[in-house]
DNA sequence: TATGTTTGTGGGAGAAAGTGGGAAAGAGTG
DNA sequence: CACTCTTTCCCACTTTCTCCCACAAACATA
């Protein structure tokens, strides 16, 4: 379970430091990077990306959508290890793509992983505090045993 | 069951201390520590948040509004683990996002805990003995046995 | 009242995490 | 084949965190 926001440097050589609640989880059995659908990167477990790769690979070819959303998900994707000081190598049309550069935040959402770029994260954090918005959001999800 | 309310400081490292009563059910199998809908924080015990986690998990990555509630959920919750003189560690994003310095109220609500700064726990404390407001507040609500 | 125990709080030492850079290995190019 | 540029691996430093211990206050017990 990937939880918890973090806030780290990424170095000239593009390489960025995996906190370490992530990184045996990451480790194990190889992970995988690809571009989010908000400006952003997601890290996913080997298991987590072939579940999707499973799912997106039934779409219909012949929808425009599932071959958009196809090009988006796998062009982008990369296999990542994480190396001996706990950091994964970003490719540089990753990092350009979620306006990386020098820093990023990593957030846990669950079942994978975002990167972020400071700013555009901050813009997040601003929707995501909108209180009127959180209860309409919360009522669609209807959380109401367990809360 | 959680009950009763308690004032604690939170030390220059981030840390509080769980009321004695609380330890046993948290300490058990590990809690989890995530943002509150009134400025304020939560702890769960992971039964609880498994609950949550599962139905949260389900949500498709393809839609915008599953996206934002995992960022809003996960990004902001946490394990904690009770060391032995009995505290938590509250990271920095949530000690912000709850307006914690240096102290904080410990309220047992039933199912889970609350962590309050005290200067918001005196507005619910006006807001909850508002005799005349209580007796009307709580009409929507249907508590009636056997639902 | 004296004594022992539990609870709350603070701080210090050691370990671990995060970060940067250099050298070796590899790929690409003329 | 030689050269350059990139990538990968490894080491070292700094900072942060975690674990452990110690003290003080509160409480209970005799």
């Amino acid at each position: 379970m990937f939880l918890g926001q973090y806030h780290h440097n990424i170095d000239n050589k593009g390489r960025l430091t995996i906190p370490v609640r992530f990184r045996d989880q990451l480790a194990t059995d190889g992970a995988f990077i690809t571009q989010g659908f908000d400006q952003n990167l997601m890290v996913l477990t080997k298991q987590s990306f072939e579940e999707i790769y499973q799912r997106v690979n039934q779409l219909s070819m012949t929808s425009n959508m599932a071959r958009i959303l196809k090009r988006l998900i796998f062009s982008n994707a990369n296999q990542v290890d994480v190396d001996k000081a706990g950091r994964i190598l970003i490719p540089q049309y990753l990092r350009s793509a979620a306006v990386l550069d020098g820093e990023a935040i990593v957030v846990g959402v669950g079942d994978y992983i975002e990167i972020w770029s400071p700013g555009l994260w901050e813009n997040q954090i601003v929707q995501l505090q909108d209180a009127e918005a959180n209860s309409q959001r919360f009522e669609a999800l209807d959380l109401s045993p367990g809360i």
